[in-house]
DNA sequence: AAATCGGTCAACCGCGACTTT
DNA sequence: GAAAGTCGCGGTTGACCGATT
């Protein structure tokens, strides 16, 4: 059995705005089959947890504020290392951040401060703040609907719902080769225009994936690649 | 100035759970 | 119902960078 050759490492630029641009327009699945038709040269695990932790719309990226500081702590105390729950409850932040979070700066300075102050916030005086923050962010998420910056999120994510199910359980052959299908449409056509010398002959093309999201026919590719007839 | 150390964080790995065939 | 494929989670690794010696 051939074995083919899987990037691994730092992931470039270029490689960034080919996962987003895919990503935008097949969903956040099958992610195998996503890795294989866009010619990353990754695994699907990996394009994964590039999309999740880093290209994902509306993560933070910036320090943690103190707010976030305890509910992570208090969290911790309460599920234990479960870092996609906690992740959960933390808008905008993945369970990956949470993690090296705690592990570099919070599992410390708990230590430290064992018995001390910090621990004593902990326990009484931000208690409520901590409730309130709790049951602000799990009230969102059990109705659905996230507060200010996860509104925009929302909406691709729903968008993505607007793809008839039934074309996700097409499976890897036809779905694979309708893709490249597209892919070859896609060079033809819309890189035949304005993008021609930004797509290469591997049909990758270095072109902002806004574009895509925001391009007044964007969908109606979607609607020409899933139909199969 | 160079070497070493320690902190940080992106990315990988292994495994179990779940889904699909 | 079994096997294969896929996903998601938590632990770990390794590259990078600033601080210290």
């Amino acid at each position: 059995m051939q074995r083919e050759h899987l990037r691994k490492g730092t992931w470039l630029q270029e490689e960034d705005e080919q996962l987003t641009s895919f990503v935008a327009r097949l969903g956040e699945r099958r992610w195998d089959s996503l890795a294989k038709v866009s010619g990353l040269g990754r695994s699907g695990k990996s394009c994964r947890l590039r999309w999740m932790n880093y290209l994902r719309p509306n993560l933070k990226h910036g320090p943690f504020n103190v707010e976030e500081e305890q509910l992570i702590v208090q969290l911790q105390k309460q599920l234990g290392n479960k870092w996609a729950k906690i992740a959960k409850r933390l808008p905008g932040r993945t369970d990956n951040e949470i993690k090296n979070y705690w592990r570099t700066h919070l599992r410390k300075k708990a230590q430290v401060q064992q018995g001390g102050d910090f621990k004593h916030k902990l326990e009484s005086g931000t208690q409520d703040l901590n409730q309130q923050s709790i049951d602000m962010v799990s009230k969102d998420y059990s109705t659905g609907k996230v507060s200010c910056q996860d509104s925009e999120w929302e909406t691709k994510d729903s968008s993505m719902d607007t793809l008839p199910l039934s074309d996700w359980e097409l499976r890897r052959s036809p779905y694979e080769t309708r893709i490249l299908d597209w892919i070859a449409e896609l060079k033809k056509g819309y890189c035949g225009k304005e993008l021609e010398q930004d797509c290469n002959s591997t049909g990758k093309c270095n072109h902002n994936p806004q574009e895509f999201e925001e391009g007044s026919d964007s969908w109606d590719y979607s609607g020409s690649l899933w139909d199969m007839n």
